[in-house]
DNA sequence: GAGTTATGTTTTTTT
DNA sequence: AACATAACTC
């Protein structure tokens, strides 16, 4: 059931391949079904084939569809995103680079710190050096391969200077840490590589045939590490879509899939432009966007599908005017039997999913947020992870700082800085260089919980740790709403240490660690059936749903207002609603508000100008003619309900309760043992005063 | 050293 | 508005 021009790609075995595939026109049906091929039909080992995509959830997808496929063989198949296979080279060949076994993975968070703590050992103002502008030039560097010496030839003013300084500077804290950054999982290998063409050697003989996805995507160094490995025997198979460039801002490099023609001068090139997921009417839509854009190769996606329901189109008077508008119609398109799986939101920027889920609480729609770090950058769940860094690899002076005094144990700042100068003065770890004082305590806390790491299952582990760190015993003595939350979360961690363990049997923490670093989303071990999907529209490329709703297509948001002065960025943001649009198989939502909540302030924004590209015969507009409706529910806290800490309440479900904890907007109350404690909105209509 | 208040900053997107 | 950091008290 291929088409012509998928069963080309499918079968062509030797050499360079080139696969541009437009939106919907079955991308990973043809990686999937070219592994399967090259296993089946040209007796290639499965254990010869490396696939690598960008996302965890693009590898799974891929595993089980290639399970589908040919059973258990596919297993020997490694599917991977470029980072976990770093990571794979490392744990390997860690020595050669100079770490030891137990080096461990700085998270986005560890690297800013660092920055800052640098920063304030330079005496340098973080007001006037900003540390995000400075760890993501570090960032951009790394993944451009420019080292600091190389970097000196860039610095052109005082800033660059800084950059230069810090980023040898934190280059030699991460190594002294025994740690590697997310950049590191690909400059290392390549270092690796370059300094021992024997390993090289060995990964090109072991991974003959190599399959990218995305590849528009790559950057810098994803592109330096694919063509050494495939250098030898070439057959490099790449797959992606120009206009579905979204990671410039990673220094990806789109230019990457149009020089391939020139880098592989002999390869094939297979087009892709047949669509089997939308209807016309949306793929019409997205063309009418994406060819706005003038820095593209031409090509127009089609399709012999269903003219299908034009694009319905509101503007809303503000964000929760928008999103009880959303509620709206998810509520029709259940009465006509979708599911809520079947539903997605999708919006520009993370801060956008607070109103959404709000009115959906408000309207009981159950959903999922995909793709945040809402779970894994929880502080008590950093706390945790930090704790098992630190037994994993005591030199880790990053995750030590974090928790030297979680839960409060009487050691400050004054006690912090002297361990970490006498560490710098005697050229040692800050774990060795603790010899007295209460942090001893600690130390030897630390010393004993490895010697129980050695002995038991991760989860109890995990439960031992709670237990003597005092973590658990802290939060439970606090008896407030926010504590409980967080034991909660720590169980829901054992909960996914649990399924580790059910999954792989035991599981070794050097495992867990190195595979929860590289995992962003919590969902990738839980699946949620039945409930909308709400993400950013980075998180939902690779992905299709029924109905899609884009949210805030304002201009200033999306296109956000820091791409707005600069054509590439713009073009970008143009990319990024293509691809929204494109998720599609039967009907697209576009909303956006006059007026909305931004920074604490009332913002008005003019509608995105992405809508007015796409053409008019296309959409339905259903915005409100007349004025603003007459009662809106503004966020006027003042005139909500005031609730006291003890005050008897009835809720129009969970019966009598009594109030435990207010915020601005929720409170949590306590009702009988049947439903426990609940949070709920202060103004909800189900809870009255007693 | 810990807790409270004042002040300033933030929001783009992620492996 | 929410959050982080700095400054200020106890």
């Amino acid at each position: 059931m291929l088409n012509d021009k998928q069963e080309v790609a499918v079968k062509y075995k030797d050499g360079p391949l080139l696969v541009f595939a437009g939106a919907g026109s079955g991308k990973t049906k043809v990686l999937t079904n070219r592994i399967a091929y090259l296993i089946e039909h040209h007796n290639i080992s499965p254990y010869n084939i490396l696939a690598i995509t960008f996302t965890n959830k693009a590898a799974g997808e891929m595993r089980s569809r290639l399970y589908d496929l040919i059973g258990d063989v596919s297993k020997n198949v490694l599917t991977s995103t470029f980072h976990s296979f770093g990571l794979r080279i490392l744990r390997e060949y860690y020595s050669y680079l100079g770490y030891l076994k137990n080096f461990i993975i700085m998270d986005s968070e560890d690297s800013l710190s660092i920055v800052k703590k640098i920063l304030k050992e330079l005496n340098l103002d973080s007001k006037i050096y900003n540390p995000h502008a400075i760890r993501s030039k570090i960032s951009s560097n790394k993944n451009e391969l420019i080292m600091p010496n190389e970097y000196k030839k860039f610095v052109h003013n005082d800033f660059d200077e800084v950059v230069l300084n810090v980023y040898q500077k934190y280059q030699d804290m991460l190594f002294k840490n025994n740690s590697v950054d997310f950049d590191d999982l690909l400059i290392l290998p390549i270092r690796l590589f370059h300094e021992n063409s024997e390993i090289l050697d060995k990964y090109q003989e072991r991974y003959k045939y190599i399959l990218i996805d995305e590849y528009q995507d790559t950057n810098e160094a994803q592109y330096v590490l694919t063509k050494m490995i495939s250098s030898k025997y070439r057959n490099l198979c790449v797959v992606g879509d120009n206009d579905q460039a979204i990671y410039g801002f990673r220094n990806a490099n789109y230019k990457n899939i149009l020089n391939f023609e020139k880098d592989f001068k002999d390869c094939k090139v297979v087009l892709l432009e047949e669509n089997y997921r939308s209807t016309k009417a949306i793929l019409n839509a997205a063309n009418s966007v994406i060819k706005n854009n003038t820095l593209r190769k031409d090509k127009k996606l089609w399709s012999n599908n269903d003219e299908g329901e034009k694009l319905t189109y509101y503007r809303a008077y503000n964000e929760i005017d928008e999103s009880q508008f959303v509620v709206r119609e998810i509520k029709n398109l259940l009465e006509k039997g979708t599911n809520y799986q079947d539903i997605v939101v999708l919006y520009r920027t993370n801060a956008q999913s607070q109103i959404i889920e709000r009115t959906f609480v408000e309207s009981s729609i159950p959903y999922k947020i995909v793709g945040s770090i809402q779970f894994y950058g929880r502080k008590e769940i950093k706390d945790l992870l930090a704790y098992l860094k630190l037994i994993y690899n005591p030199s880790d002076g990053i995750s030590l700082e974090r928790i030297i005094n979680v839960p409060k144990r009487g050691i400050g700042l004054k006690t912090i800085s002297n361990l970490r100068q006498k560490s710098d003065e005697e050229k040692t770890t800050m774990f060795d260089a603790i010899v007295g004082g209460k942090e001893y305590e600690f130390k030897k806390m630390i010393l004993e919980l490895i010697e129980f790491s050695k002995n038991v299952t991760l989860t109890e582990l995990v439960d031992i740790v709670l237990d003597k760190t005092g973590m658990k015993k802290e939060l439970e003595a606090e008896h407030t709403l926010e504590a409980d939350i967080r034991l909660e979360n720590l169980e829901e961690f054992k909960s996914i240490t649990k399924s580790f363990e059910e999954k792989d049997g035991i599981v070794s923490l050097d495992d867990f660690l190195y595979e929860v670093s590289l995992l962003s989303d919590v969902n990738d071990y839980k699946n949620d059936p039945n409930r909308v999907s709400l993400m950013t529209v980075h998180a939902v490329k690779g992905l299709e749903f029924d109905y899609v709703f884009i949210v805030g297509l304002e201009e200033g948001i999306f296109p956000h207002i820091n791409s707005m002065m600069d054509k590439n960025e713009l073009e970008e943001e143009r990319r990024l609603c293509y691809v929204a649009i494109t998720r599609a198989r039967k009907k697209v939502y576009l909303t956006n508000a006059k007026m909305r909540l931004l920074y604490g302030r009332d913002q008005v924004n003019v509608a995105s100008r992405f809508v007015g590209e796409i053409d008019e015969n296309l959409i339905d507009n259903v915005s409100r003619t007349m004025d603003q409706p007459k009662k809106l529910e503004k966020k006027t806290y003042d005139e909500d309900i005031y609730f006291e800490l003890g005050d008897k309440v009835v809720h129009d479900k969970y019966g009598k309760g009594i109030v435990v904890e207010v915020t601005n907007t929720l409170v949590a109350i306590a009702f009988s043992k049947e439903y426990g404690i609940r949070k709920l909105l202060k103004n909800h209509k189900s809870i009255k005063k007693l």
